[in-house]
DNA sequence: ACGTTCTTGCGAACCGTTCGCAAGAAGGCT
DNA sequence: AGCCTTCTTGCGAACGGTTCGCAAGAACGT
């Protein structure tokens, strides 16, 4: 998934790419450190991060604020009608397949002329299994 | 607007408020500091976050993640409804008016029974004066 | 195999935000 | 007005996620 690009395939970039392939949720980037390290202890946060960024600028991967608290969380891209449901109680994060994205990119170039390039979707809020 | 609530009615918070409710876009932490030490110099930074904070809770204003930064941006409260349009290219931020929200609230209880508390909705791109 | 260019590891720095604590105000009660 | 309790503040230091500079090291075209 590198190939075809210009970035040279490096060990970091390859590991911390299973590591997010491996995942089906969201990870921060010390979880994601911390698998890549059990792969490869030589390997430094600093990549971890780089390589991160890298990848979210070719939109291979994805970063998103989702607690309350200031990490980011990590996933292999998604399309933007792909939308976070994130309980406050027990933190679980529901991914929702939801055309509004779609929609608000119409409606935001008819009403604003805005040109959107990716919309993010966060729904805070209590997951079935903490509504009482 | 803190009357009626059992927070105290203090000068820090006064201050913050007038600044917030003076200010039509959105301000950061400290840029708010920084008027607040425009109208009372001994007001320190730490309470400015304290009082966001203790406002955020209250929901009497709204923290947000705009740029690509990792600093929070500050505003008035306003609906879920009312969501961001942020401009890549000059950083500049749009209200849009939309009831996506809801409808995705229904949507998103339909679909997995998850009772929504808030919607945050960010929406990237160029607006009006960065289209080519 | 070689040389250029891109990446990495390391460690220190950065910077927005939070914390602990003692001093200081708010506001209820008399 | 004065007192007392409880909530807030100012201060300064700490925190923690993330970034940076630089020299050593790996990728990959030729």
């Amino acid at each position: 998934m590198l190939d075809g690009s210009d970035l040279r395939v490096t060990r970091p970039r390859r590991l911390v790419w299973e590591v997010l392939a491996a995942e089906p949720g969201h990870l921060t980037a010390a979880e994601i450190a911390d698998r890549v390290h059990q792969k490869d202890s030589s390997i430094n946060v600093s990549s971890v991060y780089r390589t991160l960024a890298t990848f979210a600028e070719r939109r291979l991967v994805r970063e998103s604020r989702l607690g309350s608290d200031d990490v980011s969380y990590w996933e292999t891209a998604h399309a933007d009608h792909v939308i976070h449901l994130v309980c406050s109680s027990c933190n679980a994060v529901v991914h929702h397949d939801s055309d509004s994205a779609s929609m608000l990119r119409r409606e935001v170039f008819t009403a604003h002329k805005f040109v959107s390039a990716h919309v993010e979707v966060t729904v805070t809020g209590l997951c079935i299994n903490c509504t009482v």
